[in-house]
DNA sequence: ATAATTTGCTAACGAACGTTAGTATGTCTA
DNA sequence: TAGACATACTAACGTTCGTTAGCAAATTAT
């Protein structure tokens, strides 16, 4: 067995961390308000992690490949592209709600990481939204939807489903398939011809 | 005459602050930066400030204004509940696109506010949200709109507009009233019975 | 039993932070 | 012409920042 990670008390680093940065913003949370959280001093967070840059490129990049992963879903079956479009969304409103806390970091903190994961997140994002882009122009090619502006529609069908990350509560009366539902209906209702 | 307002460096100032604040976030945005932008010494911000959380204030606040500004149009008129979403939609992006940089900073920044500005802030959001949610409300009481959870809707609506910040360039295919309009209309596909 | 790993401490580093005090200079106003 | 004001400076304050060095105890693996 070559199990070399270090696995409790990282954990635990990441996940307050996490709080910490969604309540307060990268910038504004510092190491000595972490180890506090911890029951720890601020130096001891150094045994566990390299930096505190470090903590944030696992929360975006964790995230990252979350969403990536709820992709490959959607693009196994060959399907309609409405019915793509409300795979996708209610995918990605799975990931936002499972992770309200580190959504939050993924999309509010990003721009603190520096190069060269700033690059690598930024290129992941584009990515992520052409393959939005890419259905909605299948979809008009197919004449299935009105001819739109692709991006613009992109835009504001990730905004809305991104902006859950901001209201969700976990045992409220809307599922997160509820709203990806809800929301997917949404918007495919403005672009079904 | 009473003109007592220090008038010309002041507005400068609050000018290349949003600028900053907007691209690297309030906390993270120090004084010698601003200072340097303005191609002055830190220490003489201060003759035209009172502090670092006042020039957040004044972009914070005067957003607010601006957003309950546009709304009076909204409420001048008597007219159906889908005409009223859209003159809000219209209204809220037309304030977003003219002000790209305080907006974001209005979006994403004011968690930075100290008490009491803090909760005065929640205060008048909370205001400004409780109005659409009222029209929803009405345009369900009247018939006009499908039954629907009037808070949900509000959120999503205001996502897809406040989201506009985020990639709207003057000079673009898409002007602020075509904005308003074309975003207004997806939801109101949603809304309408 | 012993070696390695995990976890934590105290002390301190240099740097950066927001801000104040005190002063100087040019410009507009009475 | 005198005073007020706008604008900016140097120097420095006390604080907080992320981080490192060096050490120690407990836990785990061999």
């Amino acid at each position: 067995m070559e199990i070399l990670v270090k696995k409790n008390r990282k954990q635990q680093i990441e996940e307050k961390a996490t709080t910490l940065f969604r309540e307060r913003g990268y910038a504004a949370t510092s190491m000595r308000d972490l180890a506090q959280v911890l029951g720890i001093e601020a130096a001891s967070l150094y045994s566990h992690i390299k930096s505190k840059e470090e903590i944030l490129q696992k929360i975006c990049f964790r995230m990252a490949d979350e969403f990536f992963e709820a992709w490959k879903d959607v693009e196994s079956v060959q399907t309609s592209a409405s019915d793509k479009i409300s795979k996708a969304a209610i995918a990605h409103v799975k990931v936002i709600t499972r992770n309200t806390d580190a959504s939050a970091v993924f999309f509010n903190e990003w721009r603190h990481l520096s190069e060269p994961h700033l690059s690598d997140f930024l290129a992941m994002r584009d990515d992520y939204e052409g393959r939005f882009i890419q259905i909605i122009k299948d979809g008009m090619a197919s004449g299935e939807f009105e001819q739109v502006d692709a991006k613009f529609m992109m835009l504001t069908i990730l905004s809305s489903l991104n902006w859950t990350h901001n209201w969700y509560k976990p045992g409220g009366s809307l599922t997160p398939k509820g709203i990806g539902v809800r929301l997917s209906n949404l918007v495919l209702n403005g672009l079904k011809k």
